[in-house]
DNA sequence: AGCAACTGATGATATATATCAATATATTAC
DNA sequence: GTAATATATTGATATATATCATCAGTTGCT
């Protein structure tokens, strides 16, 4: 497909790291990059498979995921706009260890690990901000992990909602793009217990579950029940 | 203190990252290093200060873990001779996300994160390679999420035991050097079924637990307990 | 329109795991 | 060496959460 965005030097979305870099190295980057769409439920990376390339994120949001055994999955985060999606394990063993869906249309930039591992050696600001980037998304691995391992079920679906309002649509009120399984994926609990915690926070007030929305009506309680586990 | 290594350039530990440095810049971190000794339970590291230090580990054994509420800890992981301690927060906000506490005594370099922040810049290489031991302790926690997240009791514990005898200690009998509380702040169980699960994998002939060791007697069975969950 | 497949919802039940209470053993202190 | 303190062990019980079975909507397909 040929690209439809003309440069990278003009992305309107435009990533952290590449603040960084010299016009001539945008050029290169821009040089390197290949577009692709995905409509929704489509694979954009797939854990298992040689981790070539970096994928930018134009538009549109994605689901990041573990697949642990076939059947249970594990979704670490949503990524929109702006981010960039580049595995550890383009660091060390060259394979994936995610896979990466489209839950609504995206437009994606591929860019070949070999550009990052140029410009990185040869940028060390660059360099420098991308370690910034991997280690907050390492730090907030960390912490659902932490979340995840000690916070009883109601508390991870507060995280959870918090994370979508907060940190995805900037909105006490939002799409709720993910379904109830799929939340379960996000907060290790059985899709029904999902239902069940979300109605009884319907029933206390603290959310208004609409058909196909979240409204998140008394944030302050919600992040009680976040706080008290 | 005064430094009693004589040298970086002549440490018969060694750091992976500082492979790269030339031998001019091995010697601005050999200048700019302060080692430390610390005695069982001594706390290297605390969770919250600001992480102005990266710590590399001389000798000894420490635990990396993480504080939650006052009372509940996760521990991340043992760090054995070699180790880099340079947590995700000295990237972003500064202040160390876990804590480090000397399991047995422990000799370590305090390295300034200018430093490292000078290093990074001057040298791709360098950089790179930090990325890549970055990127791997992150999988390890993406990892163990995962492990957290859908194994159940026998298979963490499984987990836990194949990490301290590949890992640590490279060897199917080692000195237990975790309390079974400490064994269940890693697999996120009470101690109570930390003891359990041994003394049923001891009667399964799976492990030996002698009094302050254990000695992996099928590590095949082990490795099946692991996979199976 | 109508069948299939999926998602959501709800109650009943099963199970894994935590908590509690009590004792035994080891480790440290004086 | 004995008291004192921490850790390990064990059984009984409580609780959170998963699983199962069922039904109601929804969406998609032809």
């Amino acid at each position: 497909m040929k690209n439809t965005i003309e440069s990278c030097l003009h992305c309107p979305v435009g990533c952290k790291s590449f603040r960084y870099l010299t016009s001539g190295e945008m050029d290169f980057v821009n040089d390197n990059r290949y577009e692709a769409l995905f409509r929704p439920g489509e694979i954009l990376v797939k854990q298992g498979s040689p981790s070539s390339n970096a994928l930018f994120l134009f538009s549109g949001l994605s689901k990041t995921y573990v697949e642990n055994n076939g059947s249970k999955n594990m979704i670490l985060g949503i990524d929109k706009p702006g981010e960039l999606i580049l595995g550890q394990g383009a660091f060390t063993e060259m394979r994936n260890n995610f896979s990466v869906a489209a839950i609504t249309s995206v437009k994606a930039c591929f860019i070949g690990f070999d550009v990052f591992r140029h410009l990185i050696r040869s940028n060390g600001a660059f360099a420098e901000s991308l370690l910034e980037e991997m280690s907050m998304k390492s730090q907030l691995i960390q912490n659902r992990m932490v979340s995840l391992a000690h916070k009883k079920m109601p508390g991870r679906i507060a995280e959870a909602l918090l994370y979508l309002s907060d940190s995805i649509f900037g909105s006490h009120s939002f799409e709720m793009i993910l379904s109830r399984q799929e939340l379960g994926d996000m907060t290790n609990m059985a899709k029904e217990c999902v239902v069940r915690i979300l109605r009884e926070m319907e029933e206390s007030g603290v959310i208004k579950s609409d058909s196909s929305g979240i409204r998140i009506l008394d944030s302050d309680k919600l992040r009680m029940i976040l706080e008290k586990g």
